[in-house]
DNA sequence: ATATCGATTATCT
DNA sequence: GATAATCGATATG
């Protein structure tokens, strides 16, 4: 019954298709603090959103992107609001929403979540034991780890509609809202390395990558 | 605490 | 044939 409210509550939060519809930089900042959902018949995770990285399309050169529309990337030249994933590594899936109107490409990589709901179910996911080293921090800090967690594939994933109100996959505003947020230099990429385009919550425990806070601090671009 | 390295495969040159 | 928006294990200070 509780549970049922507060599912409901998320329900009504959905983000709309309009707030993807713009500049990836300022919905990669509005991004944090807002609420992932996985919500199936068996299933409710939901974390919070404390790092994220934009993604400009054509004009930058560590998007998949940049080169053009190919079968892999076409999610991001698509209509706002949906999921794109691709696999990285031979290893790991990476979760993506595509920002901007059909036809112009760009997009939000999710980097690091804190976990509200169901963290036991993202465990088993993941493979680890709930209270392992490194705790609930290695549930979901990095991109490959929360979309493990949140049993994201490509073949289950891509190309779904965050929007739509029957999706299992959602982003929900709760209402919280992050207080310190910086930019920062993006992680695990060699073109445009330097732009500060990686977007966190500069307190909170689950940002990726080690000293996370001073660090981060230190090489942030801008402050927000 | 930081550094280096191997895994493993879809995608593009 | 090389590369990649990563992770986890192992080695070293």
């Amino acid at each position: 019954m509780r549970l049922r409210a507060a599912e409901n509550n998320e329900r009504q939060a959905m983000l709309p298709r309009r707030f993807y519809d713009r500049d990836p930089r300022p919905v990669s900042r509005e991004l944090l603090g807002k609420v992932l959902v996985r919500e199936t018949a068996s299933e409710l995770l939901r974390a919070r959103i404390v790092e994220v990285e934009a993604y400009l399309g054509e004009n930058d050169l560590a998007a998949h992107s940049a080169a053009g529309r190919t079968a892999r990337n076409a999610v991001l030249f698509g209509p706002p609001g949906h999921a794109y994933v691709y696999f990285i590594y031979g290893n790991h899936y990476c979760l993506n929403v595509s920002c901007l109107p059909d036809g112009i490409a760009g997009g939000i990589l999710f980097r690091a979540l804190e976990p509200l709901t169901g963290a036991e179910a993202m465990a088993r996911a993941r493979g680890i034991p709930l209270d392992g080293r490194g705790g609930l921090r290695v549930l979901t800090s990095g991109p490959g780890r929360l979309a493990e967690a949140f049993g994201i594939t490509r073949e289950r994933d891509n190309g779904k509609d965050l929007t739509n109100p029957r999706s299992d996959l959602y982003i929900a505003d709760d209402g919280y809202r992050a207080r310190r947020v910086a930019a920062t230099a993006r992680i695990g990429i060699t073109k445009a390395a330097s732009l500060p385009l990686r977007y966190i919550i500069a307190d909170n425990e689950f940002v990726s990558g080690p000293k996370r806070l001073l660090a981060d601090l230190k090489s942030a671009g801008e402050r927000l």
